[in-house]
DNA sequence: ATTCTTCTTGACAAACTCGATAGGAAAGGT
DNA sequence: ACCTTTCCTATCGAGTTTGTCAAGAAGAAT
């Protein structure tokens, strides 16, 4: 229903990290952060679940920052948020409130969020960087 | 991507209005709170929201209660949601990170955001009544 | 009139989200 | 060796969500 700020810092981040992915070398946190308007401290946060998810890998030091662990047409939109929102996706809350008509709703809402991993899942990270550069190059 | 559990409520709440709409009296809150497994207290301040936005009204003194302030049949679940989530339900936040990238995710949050109108716009309060109704028949 | 039921309202508390702050650890440049 | 850069980790605080609680107002039944 709601998309988190977390959610689409983390999805800006990687499809950046994308679009650098030629320079091959790491991108400092502070570089993806002021390139896409993201706060600094708490896109540290995000960076580290997706490390942890192995989406991304690190590298400390002077010349340190992040780069993508996989290819971006392996990366999904729906694999980032996975990481971000807890792994929650289409993993429905079994504890409702158990009313009779609660079943009814739920049934509504795996429909929803079928539709929704549905196009989450058929759009990679290659895709929007790409749509992205052409952009920039039109201007 | 998350339903709230106050909009869950409001939906099964209108749903257990729906069905009890044949005895023809108002519905204390305590009754629907019951039978739905619904925290009553909570259930007040939602029900509330409800009637100043016109979907059900009120009646108060010994044999108060609440009943629907229109057919089932022209109440779609949107109309409920639209209510306990503020209306921001398409209207998207104009105020995203403003980063190069983010007009392209904005737009796949919209695509995500439509699907997900079209189906709770056509699942109209009645057709989740009696698919309920039907459901304590074969029990 | 009194009492009982029910809605109405406002204040309050626990948990989560969004972000800031501060210090530490690892690696490279000099 | 030293110092800078960068990642790493923990904690803290404001704001929202999710509820709870208690006192009040309005109407029906007796």
């Amino acid at each position: 229903m709601r998309i988190s700020a977390k959610a689409e810092y983390a999805c800006l981040a990687v499809i950046a990290l994308a679009q650098r992915r030629l320079e091959n070398r790491p991108v400092p946190i502070r570089e993806i952060a002021e390139a896409q308007g993201i706060p600094e401290t708490f896109l540290t946060q995000i960076l580290l679940k997706l490390k942890g998810a192995g989406l991304v890998v690190s590298t400390r030091g002077s010349a340190g920052g992040y780069r993508l662990a996989q290819s971006p047409e392996e990366i999904s939109l729906r694999d980032v948020l996975a990481v971000v929102d807890g792994c929650d996706l289409n993993a429905r809350d079994t504890q409702g409130p158990a009313g009779p008509a609660a079943p009814l709703l739920a049934q509504v809402w795996d429909q929803i969020r079928a539709s929704e991993t549905r196009v989450l899942t058929k759009t990679s990270i290659a895709q929007l960087a790409d749509r992205s550069n052409a952009h920039d190059w039109v201007i």
